[in-house]
RNA sequence: CGAGUAAGACAGACAGUCGCGCGGUCGGGGCGAAAGGCUCGGUCGUGAGGAAAGUCCGGGCUCCACAGGGCAAGAAUAACGGGUAACGCCCGCCGAGAGCGAUCUCAGGAAAAGUGCAACAGAAAUAGACUGCCCCGCUUGUCGGGGUGAUGGUGGAAAGGUGCGGUAAGAGCGCACCCGACGGCGUGGAAGCGUCCGUCGCUGUAAACUCUAUUCGGAGCAACACCGGUAUGGGAGCAAACAGGCUUGCCCGGCCGCUCCCGGGGUGGCUGGAUCGCCGCGGCAACGCGGCGGCUAGAUAGAUGACUGUCAAAUACAGAACCCGGCUUACAGUUUUGCUCGCACC
RNA sequence: AGCGGGUUUGUGUAAUGGUAGCACACCGGACUCUGACUCCGUUUGUGAGGGUUCGAAUCCUUCACCCGCUG
């Protein structure tokens, strides 16, 4: 299992644009799932969650619950690519095994899961 | 028991599995002569609030200016006394208002220094005279001169109020009671209060200008200090690595996205402080003094999450970003104490 | 994080503390065989709460929302 350290997360803007730029996305009603292959072995994550969503904890908590459902799921996953997760309203209330289900299958249609 | 009022307390807890920031410690890897720091992992400790929010006030701290303070301008505040580092905050008290009451609310100085404004209505808006009432004059009538503010209606406000006397009619013109202002006396530390005495009867508005008193230099941790000395650094736009440019003309090989703008990066500052808890003393209180004990976040794209179980239920408002003291606003529910009113019983 | 500005019918914009106005739009009517143009008329209102004042869009205050600036 891959630790959430500091080394695999996207942190600066033109990392953000390149992936939403080249990337190929998915879309379920609870976030959006950009991804693009990097040069390393290993994948890097991003989240965003925008002002229009809500206060800071409404959005703290969006942040949280999806990179939760990345850290569980990535050991499943195809290794070295740049994942972005933005966040949408409805990741706030929504049952957690809705989302882990959502992001599975995103997941399979940019053909990021693991056989 | 019900209704109310004031002051507080808590802000899900516990267990298990996985995971994150910071600090300590142990171990592995590799750099280095060493000191040291980098990376990976284990383990232990610790990890958001009563409002962390809004940014409405006041400070600390840092830099700039002045180094002698003052004036002007501008801004803020406003009964009185106290508390505080300071405040526009808090406490006490006075006055006014609301409530049966406990209690609550009030930008609450000066309108007799001056200026301004008061629409419409109304005769009249800070001063004159529509209808009335009364007197006088004669050309006797839709007349002229004078007195009057008691009457009518208007207005938020009409020249202290009520009654009696008085008068041609009237009027604080006089008297009694009441209301208010100022001065004296008494009382209180002061604002103030008073069945006392004297003088007087003055529209409202200063959250209109203004006057009086007091306070205020400016910017803000993205402040500031240190390290280091251009790493093809950062931002915006455009393009998409198959293209194009540079390296001597060509090939091989090597290097590089293009244009514009800016000047960057790291570390410290950073959390031990007008600190918190308990006890004692002083004070009506806010608060102060002393003793003992504690150290309870410090991130830098920004750490508290996910799942399961139990507790009746628990997703209330809401997330530290240099730090404090207040104010304001949001807030599910649980709970403590004092007091008031009503009903019933003893 | 620190600052600055704003909010008036559906839209754009006026208004010394004293009846909230104008243009376009909407709706209704007239004109026309019908529609457009044109003419006439009606409705729709000061972001929310509290205060000062006889009286508040305006003055004061507490909030909400929007826009902009620095980085």
């Amino acid at each position: 299992m891959a630790s959430m350290k500091k080394a695999t997360t996207l942190k600066l803007n033109y990392e953000f644009r390149r992936v939403y730029s080249k990337g190929s996305s998915g879309v379920s009603p609870f976030f959006v799932v950009y991804a693009r292959p990097n040069r390393s072995c290993r994948n890097r994550l991003g989240v965003t969650v925008s002002t229009k969503l809500g206060k800071a904890v409404v959005r703290n908590r969006i942040r949280r619950r999806l990179r939760e459902v990345y850290r569980l799921a990535q050991g499943s996953m195809k290794q070295g690519y740049d994942v972005v997760l933005v966040g949408r309203r409805r990741a706030l209330a929504a049952p957690y095994s809705e989302l882990e289900r959502a992001f599975r299958r995103t997941c399979e249609t940019l053909e990021l899961w693991e056989p």
